[in-house]
DNA sequence: CGGCATCCGCCCAGATACTG
DNA sequence: CAGTATCTGGGCGGATGCCG
């Protein structure tokens, strides 16, 4: 086998990162991590996620065998996501992302301040 | 200081997750963990990246403070691209994410097969 | 409750041309 | 080489309405 190559445009390993470049993929993956959740719940949770753009990553998400989506024949009808095995690993491969972001989002925040504030036309010499 | 949350719409942290949601991104980190690239270079090395799209994820990165951007006053202009400090804790953070999707693209795409050939209509229920 | 179908506006990304 | 400027079309995503 050839060795999986992300910066080749027909790699799968490209399709896989293309999934979690979705905007809404990691974050419902992070709750997922904690436990299965019901549709609207997760709707609740994750602010500013549109109930399309839930639906379709939710979709997203079970074609590649990340979540199952059971459904509850309660009236009205109950469904419930959970990560599966394979799900669970990549949450897992996710945590030092989530756990950079919240450690080092104020370094990013002061950086984009300093670049803002800057001489518009300057640039870094050498 | 209120603790940081992906979920809240205001957080900075959904701003840093929205870098990395970013397409081209979580690639272009990876090429420059490996050392200095020119712009050119990296053009090439990323199949599929076009020069705007390029210019345009560098010039987020460095206002993120996570590259650094050096002209050299060569004819013609030469421009080097680099991570700073910050720039490597990142991609240091991204790199489970990177080996993940080396290791189980396969399952992945296993997963979408079985998905896209099973009944239609069908629905997981409980 | 948990969706899907439809319509539609807006932004993003590609193509092209030009510049220091 | 390393970009910027401008135009343009397609698609993404929001809003709304309907259904099992």
């Amino acid at each position: 086998m050839l060795l999986p190559n992300p910066y080749s445009a027909d790699c799968p390993t490209r399709q896989v990162l293309d999934r979690i470049a979705d905007k809404w993929t990691v974050l419902v993956l992070g709750l997922l991590e904690a436990g299965p959740r019901r549709f609207n719940r997760l709707r609740r949770e994750v602010e500013g996620l549109s109930q399309k753009m839930l639906a379709q990553t939710l979709r997203g998400l079970e074609r590649d065998g990340l979540v199952t989506r059971t459904a509850f024949a309660t009236v009205p009808v109950t469904v419930e996501y959970a990560l599966t095995p394979l799900g669970r690993t990549l949450a897992a491969a996710l945590r030092p992302l989530i756990d950079w972001a919240e450690a080092r989002f104020g370094e990013v925040a002061a950086a984009q301040r300093a670049y803002d504030a800057r001489d518009p036309g300057r640039d870094q010499a050498a």
